[in-house]
DNA sequence: CTTGACCCTGACGTGGCGTCAGGCTGTTGC
DNA sequence: GCAACAGCCTGACGCCACGTCAGGGTCAAG
């Protein structure tokens, strides 16, 4: 069986040009083309443009994309088990969102007004899919990446907001010390850091001292990371990144 | 109180360059400029960025923003009906794509094949969210929902005053069930809590057990709406929450 | 009075296609 | 046996919603 760009446009709800694009760039080639140039998918070319699709409303970047198919690693069993994690986050997320809109006709109604903080909040501190997707990337394979899953999946969402605000307050904490001038290596902001090591391990994975350490290089050196840092308070980053080190450092 | 560029990116998660530009094309423009040109947003620009930001989550052109935003038809309730129904029609999309990821990875398991028409049925049959905005138009043009939206969008003072008379008889019967010891979870304070549904039903929006059950929950957990409550009479924001979940739990 | 974070306005770049233009192919109907 | 028309091809340019410098002004803290 195979399909001309007409028909599999059709058949998969995109146009002639979008898949004439996924040719060009690579994405989904046709696996045969006619003596007269028209191009023939079969059905293995199907499978990756569903994948493709899935990803692309994921809001993956088709270079990204790209590079997650190609990896000879990862079987399409992984990637579905990747999709229906994203899926579900959305459906989260978007639940967030009408439960926030719900909650401001509700105010509304009652004459009341929300703060500025709560009203934006379901947009604030989102971290987009595909840092999911590229914290798979780089763990992937490690044991604590399949501890950190199989926690996270059995977790319902109370326990998620019961973590979030958790870590929220020892980064609130970390600002504060930060602001108030208290020194990255400081055996306060050591404790800090401490606290912070024990909530991933009691939440997400097993983290030695030198894991920890490891992560704090990248709260550096990896710009989502310092990203998401320096959104809460400027030089956060360079600041937690010193204090898991100095921490580290110290139970080692 | 006025907020800075800076400020009001950090607080809505935006960069600054993407203020520069709906203030550029006239979408969200700062209220005031400092004598040194800086940018300066009031509460009013807020409330305007949130719905644009919100409109923007569901895929809408920025330019179709604009047009929804400055019809001066269109009051702030009615928009948020709007994007809680497109909401609510995301979520049951991304539960349908969770569904067919879910149903692909059962059929591999299995060994089985699908379709292509089955695989890219959850692609297939979709048209983008802005699509909806259309649909609502079409659905626009039948009795029902002109008059609902009318009623709303145009409600008198007159009307207000009555819906308002309506939603306090029910609270007035409501504190006389909790001082007169009536149990909330009795049938008699279930009805009650039915009667308050279907009112937020007739007058604002569709609010099935299930919603209207999130909101019993945030009479107890938002304490602005329990202050409201509380004024009226006291342990009343637990009793009509409590009253309205157990509804919930007989509808459901 | 300097430093460093923050603000300004151009101006160009980019991703993911949409939209012609100009021309070849393949099937159906007469 | 050929006309007509739907469908295919390859450029090439356009567009939206910003990202990303460049070059320069502003402001509060020390």
């Amino acid at each position: 069986m195979s399909w001309t760009v007409g028909e599999l446009a059709r058949l998969a709800g995109v146009t002639v040009r979008t898949l004439h694009h996924y040719d060009r760039i690579g994405l989904v080639r046709p696996s045969e083309r006619t003596s007269a140039g028209y191009r023939s998918y079969d059905a293995r070319d199907l499978d990756r443009l569903q994948q493709v699709l899935l990803y692309r409303e994921l809001g993956f970047p088709l270079e990204e994309v790209a590079t997650l198919l190609d990896d000879p690693d990862a079987d399409p069993a992984a990637h579905l088990r990747r999709q229906h994690r994203l899926l579900r986050d959305r459906l989260e997320r978007t639940s967030a969102m009408v439960a926030a809109v719900e909650k401001e006709m509700e105010a509304r109604q009652m004459g009341i007004s929300l703060t500025p903080e709560e009203r934006f909040e379901v947009f604030g501190d989102w971290l987009p899919e595909e840092y999911a997707g590229e914290a798979e990337e780089r763990w992937g394979d490690t044991e604590a990446w399949a501890q950190s899953q199989r926690r996270t999946a059995a977790m319902s969402k109370e326990d998620w907001l019961r973590v979030k605000a958790e870590s929220d307050d020892v980064e609130r904490r970390f600002a504060a010390a930060l602001a108030g001038g208290v020194p990255a290596d400081s055996v306060a902001a050591m404790d800090l850091a401490e606290e912070h090591r024990q909530q991933i391990s009691r939440h997400f994975y097993d983290c030695s001292p030198e894991v920890h350490g490891g992560l704090g290089r990248m709260y550096v050196e990896d710009e989502r990371f310092t990203a998401y840092y320096e959104r809460i308070a400027p030089g956060l980053a360079q600041y937690v990144s010193s204090a898991v080190q100095a921490n580290a450092a110290r139970q080692g």
